[in-house]
DNA sequence: TCTATTATTGATCACACGATCAATAAGTTG
DNA sequence: CAACTTATTGATCGTGTGATCAATAATAGA
């Protein structure tokens, strides 16, 4: 299983190299988790040493925690550009629990859990996670904010409701990780706990 | 720092050792993490070598999952006996979210998070977690299926009504972890997506 | 074409981890 | 008191980690 030896990578430009390492670094993230972002394998994985690796990033923490953000401001990018689109905030909301529960970004969930053990550790990843939630928080609360405006959601503190929105999806992300028996059921029930929080009646919210 | 120079330990009974050798695993999770937990950091804490450690704990991985179901049964144990001996179903309901929430117990909520974590490679671990995340679904399975009968509650599926409940608390513990700023309005919300799940009036639950 | 810059490398360090094993010494048993 | 059992130890191995540095080779600039 030992890869062929490596002759010597071609050289590129430090713009070049930078991007082509913080690429290597995303994959592993997403394959092995943040544990696995070592100088070792981002080094293996675009076939090159260690040392260049340690070069272009002489700060292991740091790579963890840029790559930590890079991966979850995607996820927030890409779950924006799903949900914009739509009509009411309602139906934003009912898009927004759908596709962050149906178990299709389960690689991404790891990366935050990690990022929840590892910040302990790693100061600049922990100031990077708390960076990240807050834009998450902002995110949503924007939605419960347009929802109560519109008259669809009743809430007297949309920052609040925000923050239990996303406890409960992590949380039950984060249980879908070791459980996978039935992880898939992970959506079926939030949406009566969604409609005590936003004061809609019973099923309001599962009309989708 | 460095300690003084361990002369040598007395010679204890198995039986004493090892119940030494499981109390200082479950100290030291609980001060620094179950990553925390290593054959030179349990030995260090009962000032003995670390091959006394190997010597009774030949596989370190199996030590760390049993750490960990210590520390989390002793957690379910101690919220039985807070709650078991309120009147109504919705009391100890609502007791349960108090205690689970406070952040009085934030260091077992460390130890919760890496074990997801470290559960992706500790397999021993990850078959204790699904063990350990089972006893909590049937504790609140059984207040929820209680409350039903007694006509407090109304859901149609009390063991996803418990898993919905715990991942939130444990979802919105795991954010706290990181959070510190305002992590002591956990409990703040959680009341209205609770009588949403378990269609109670608005407020219906914060009458405590 | 010659020279200066620098991207890249191999070698190596110090550290922490789990694990193994022969040697020692404390206790137990005859 | 002698012989045996075994709890305990120091030493050591192999592996994986991040980090450093002088040497090399490819490119860019004069």
């Amino acid at each position: 299983m030992s890869r062929p030896p490596r002759k010597k990578a071609a050289r590129k430009s430090p713009a070049e190299r930078s991007a082509e390492i913080a690429d290597a670094a995303r994959d592993v993230a997403l394959e092995h988790g943040l544990y696995g972002v070592t100088l070792r394998a981002v080094a293996a994985r675009i076939d090159v040493a260690p040392a260049l690796v340690a070069h272009y990033e002489p700060d292991m923490h740091a790579l963890v925690a840029a790559t930590f953000g890079t991966i979850v401001s995607a996820e927030l990018d890409e779950v924006d550009d799903l949900v914009a689109a739509l009509p009411s905030p309602r139906a934003r909301l009912a898009a927004l629990l759908d596709t962050l529960l149906d178990g299709s970004r389960d690689d991404v969930t790891v990366v935050w859990v990690e990022a929840w053990a590892l910040g302990r550790r790693n100061e600049a990843l922990a100031a990077r996670v708390r960076e990240e939630m807050d834009a998450w928080r902002t995110f949503v609360q924007g939605i419960v904010e347009a929802g109560i405006a519109a008259g669809e959601f009743e809430a007297d503190d949309a920052a609040s409701v925000a923050w239990q929105l996303l406890g409960m999806i992590d949380g039950l992300n984060a249980h879908a990780l070791v459980r996978w028996e039935d992880a898939d059921d992970r959506g079926s029930r939030i949406g009566h706990a969604v409609e005590g929080m936003l004061g809609l009646g019973r099923g309001a919210l599962a009309a989708r």
